[in-house]
Order: C-alpha cells, then sequence, then structure tokens
DNA sequence: ATGCCTAATGGAATTAGA
C-alpha cells in the first residue's frame, strides 16, 4: 500500500499538477494539507473520476485537509480533538481498510507558529500563533497516546511545520529562532516521536539534505535552499511494515508547483 | 529586510505562509 502526504498549498491553484502527479505516483492514499477550499467547492469528481475516495475537512481561505483512497475508508473523524473553540481545520484521520489489514491514517497540517511572540518572561503570549502552535501540539500528543493504546497499526503525516534536525536545513542558521525549530517546538516533537514512533523517511536514509519545502522566494529552488517539514511518523506496528519511502522532488520544478512536495511510504499491508 | 513570491479574497490591498 502507498500512502503519500502532499501540501498542495489550494487545491484551486494546483488544480493541474495535482492529478498529473497523482496520475504518476499512483499513491493508493493522498493526505493533503492546505486545500484552503470548503468542502462544497472541493472538486471531488476529478478525483472520484481516478478511483478515489474524497473525504475533506475544509474551511475558507486557509487551511484545510483531505484524504483521497482508493481503498474503503471507515470511521473518518475531522478536527484533532482535546478544544472545542479551535476553528481551524488541521486535522482528519480514518481507517483504511487492507486485503489483510486495517490501518489507522492521520492527516495534518501543524500550525506553523510564526510570528514567535515572548512575554519578557519568554513564555509564549497567550492568544499569540506560538502558543497556539504548542498547544495544537499538546493535543497532537494526547491524540498520539490514545491511538498508541489501541491494536491498530497507525501513522501520522503532513506538514509538521517542525524542522526536527540541523540536517534538515540546508542552510540552519536562516532559521534560528524559528517557530519550526525553537526549543519549545523541538522538544514537543521530540516528547512526540518519543512515544515510539518512527520517521519513515530518516528510518530509510539517514543521510541530511532531504527537503521538502523550498520557498517561492528568492530563487530558493534553484538555490536547493530547502527545508524538510513533511513527515511520515508510524507506529512500532505500522513501522514493521515499512517497504520504502521517497519524495517526488521533481514536481517541484514544474509549471505552477506547491512550495511543497509529495512524501510517500509503501507499506507491506 | 520577518518578506525577495504565491494564493485567497474580492474586485484593491490585505492577510497568510515558513
Amino acid at each position: 500500500m502507498k500512502i503519500a502526504s502532499f501540501n498542495i498549498n489550494g487545491i484551486k491553484a494546483r488544480i493541474n499538477a495535482l492529478p498529473e502527479w497523482l496520475d504518476e505516483a499512483q499513491p493508493d492514499v493522498a493526505l493533503l494539507q492546505e486545500i484552503k477550499s470548503v468542502d462544497e467547492a472541493f472538486p471531488r469528481e476529478i478525483f472520484e473520476d481516478r478511483g478515489y475516495i474524497v473525504e475533506t475537512h475544509g474551511q475558507k481561505s486557509f487551511n484545510g485537509v483531505a484524504i483521497l483512497s482508493k481503498l474503503p475508508l471507515e470511521d473518518v473523524r475531522r478536527g484533532l480533538p482535546g478544544d472545542d473553540s479551535d476553528e481551524q481545520a488541521r486535522w482528519i484521520e480514518a481507517t483504511v481498510v487492507g486485503e489483510t489489514e486495517a490501518l489507522r491514517i492521520c492527516g495534518l497540517y501543524l500550525p506553523n507558529g510564526n510570528p514567535v511572540e515572548l512575554d519578557d518572561a519568554g513564555k509564549p503570549v497567550e492568544g499569540g500563533k506560538y502558543a497556539y502552535k504548542l498547544a495544537w501540539m499538546d493535543r497532537l500528543q494526547a491524540r498520539a497516546e490514545e491511538l498508541m493504546s489501541d491494536e491498530m497499526p497507525f501513522l501520522m503525516a503532513g506538514d509538521y511545520n517542525i524542522i526536527a534536525q540541523p540536517e534538515d536545513a540546508a542552510r540552519p542558521e536562516i532559521w534560528e529562532g524559528d517557530a519550526a525549530c525553537r526549543p519549545e517546538s523541538l522538544a514537543a516533537y521530540r516528547t512526540l516521536v518519543n512515544l515510539g514512533l518512527t520517521d519513515a523517511t530518516l528510518a530509510r536514509d539517514p543521510r541530511p539534505g532531504q527537503y521538502t519545502f523550498w520557498d517561492y522566494q528568492a530563487g530558493a529552488w534553484n538555490k536547493n535552499n530547502g527545508i524538510r517539514i513533511d513527515h511520515f511518523l508510524l507506529s512500532p506496528a505500522c513501522a514493521d511494515m515499512l517497504v520504502d519511502t521517497g519524495i517526488d522532488k521533481d514536481i517541484r520544478a514544474r509549471e505552477k508547483p506547491s512550495d511543497h512536495v509529495p512524501i510517500w511510504v509503501e507499506l507491506k499491508v
């Protein structure tokens, strides 16, 4: 089973590039982030015509996540638990039913968190974007702990907006102090991984320089000034199924690309 | 120079992204 994750940066803007990549890569499941669309406006037919089930969790203008699946989905849940007042559409999960086994798949768009606002004591300012990021990560931790205690293998994939190590940035010095790699962000990410999750990309290939994002500005792609912020985290049982991983970076050079590229895992399910 | 591009909204200039 091939499962991909792709921050498309707007479904309307990617209306050609996304189907083109799908036809080539042929993932069984694609987790999409930043669809930037309400559910009613999402162009489902384009994907249904290709044999995908379409489940969206959208909102107007920003954020929004979706699952495309050629395999049956059960128990679709929208929204990260833990804060009923949170309006932002950044989390969707479902059970994908394989031939022999079922797998819980979670698609996420973790808040960016910039600008980092701290008070005089160095605490994130309440109501600020950085505080929201850290609070969201606390809720992510809680959901991951719940999934860990269930017996079903699971994975959580998407745009984490976390640069987990200096090797994941072409120029780490640029990102010093950024919400993607501040100590609080990294501590929260480590706590999550330390539940026993496996970073699939690193597990298969620990070499530095495997980027998933290149800014539109200042010729970042041409200079290969990238960062790795899109991740697949696998539960122990899911990690046992890992066969292969990849980053489809070539599509970043095409017409009207997203600033992210797809990443994927092949699982023996 | 926290904004060198891009996207969404709404029909200009602002907000957001990372």
